[in-house]
DNA sequence: GCCGACAATATTGTTGACAATTTCGTTGGC
DNA sequence: GCCAACGAAATTGTCAACAATATTGTCGGC
């Protein structure tokens, strides 16, 4: 049973923190598609009044994360492969031309910012936790997107990676894939230590590409036939 | 008093309704950015009940819509010139990335469809409505995000679009404004046409940015010190 | 044993009333 | 005339009860 989330203060959450809960027990496959959200048990859990629940509901509907129907509620919307295919497509167009302006526009510290958190990487491929990995690549792709400020792009990034974030710690972060994402991002630090930004631009997408070529193998692997 | 909105069936309208009618207001200007939202007022324009409107309000707070202030309710968001800036390098990426592939993968027909509404463009410059205008000019852009069918990026576009569309109509598409895009559409037109992948896609960002630039242009006119 | 009809339960949708808070007008003092 | 304090109105936040619908379990017929 976990009925944390909220312990704080007097008042019980508010509609956001609730949304933001939700969000991340799906982020952590603890809530898997297809799987229905129940209102009492959502109070249950993280000790919301019904109403903010509600709230909560509606906004994370509103972001495709859920899919309310009427009079049977809320459950957690899966993407499809096809759908999938076109949210890479987006993060590569989003993170692509994040990579040419970081090229062109990072301070050299920034620079050796990234350039210590692929090295640190390359070390985690042998020796560290798949956690560890991930927190480093979210840290990487995150130093990326910030140099420019654009919150905006920031956001819809993570935005379109949540419904796939359960996928990357179930099956993606294993020896072969960790091996090319840190040849990857070699090739982007490359590029960017050069100052050569459509080279950085194109490495970037080429990984994100990569990334959504083994995650649709694994898929083919699971799905045999059609 | 335009207290139209819903007046088809037995039932009232649906959250979706309500947050889509909100939206339109938004979008034509009716509603400014700053302005407050009452909940009576949505209930009495709407037709729908208290219960429904706020959860289209939480729907558009989702969406960065509007901002929800404890017990000041609901108004709309005004985007600062840093945001547009930051919206218009995303929809410079996403647009982008389709219009390469548009050059890449569409058929001789989708490009003669597309020549066929750049060039009644070309006429609605001297002789046709800023609304004509600017229809043509959405259906020239959907176009090209749906060639390659991706749902995902023309949704994201369509919702980076709104927070700005009532300036466009208001200050953009004005003499100028008009045959510089008639240019640019010009010139992607003609990348795409030879099926020139990455000058079609500089192109594209090419002319988002152009059209960030009048705007921000116009922004420092009317706000001339700092 | 399998299948459909019916009842019981579970779950969500809706409404109304009331509490909390802000906003705005008014009054009184200076 | 201006300003602060006060109070009434407006507006939103919350809750509980009830209605509508879906889901599940049970029974009887075949």
């Amino acid at each position: 049973m976990d009925e944390l989330a909220k312990a704080l203060p007097g008042k019980g959450p508010t509609a956001i923190e609730i949304a933001d809960w939700i969000r991340s027990q799906i982020r952590s496959a603890r809530l898997v598609p297809g799987q229905r959200l129940i209102e009492v048990d959502l109070i249950r859990q993280t000790g919301g009044s019904r109403f903010k629940v509600r709230e909560a509901l509606q906004r994370l509907a509103a972001e495709d994360l859920v899919e309310i129907e009427e009079f049977r509620g809320a459950s957690v919307r899966g993407a499809s492969m096809e759908e999938v295919r076109q949210l890479y497509r987006a993060r590569a167009a989003l993170e692509g031309i994040c990579a040419g302006d970081f090229a062109r526009l990072a301070t050299p510290e920034e620079k050796q910012r990234l350039r210590a958190i692929a090295e640190e990487m390359e070390d985690c491929v042998e020796g560290g936790t798949r956690e560890r990995f991930g927190a480093l690549n979210a840290q990487w792709h995150t130093l990326i997107m910030r140099v420019t400020g654009n919150e905006v792009i920031e956001t819809l990034v993570k935005r379109l990676n949540t419904p796939v974030h359960h996928l990357l710690f179930e099956t993606f972060y294993r020896g072969d894939r960790l091996r090319e994402a840190v040849a990857d991002h070699r090739l982007i630090l490359d590029a960017i230590l050069a100052g050569d930004a459509p080279r950085a631009e194109a490495a970037m997408r080429q990984h994100i590409e990569n990334g959504h070529r083994f995650l649709s193998s694994l898929d083919a692997a699971m799905h045999p036939a059609g």
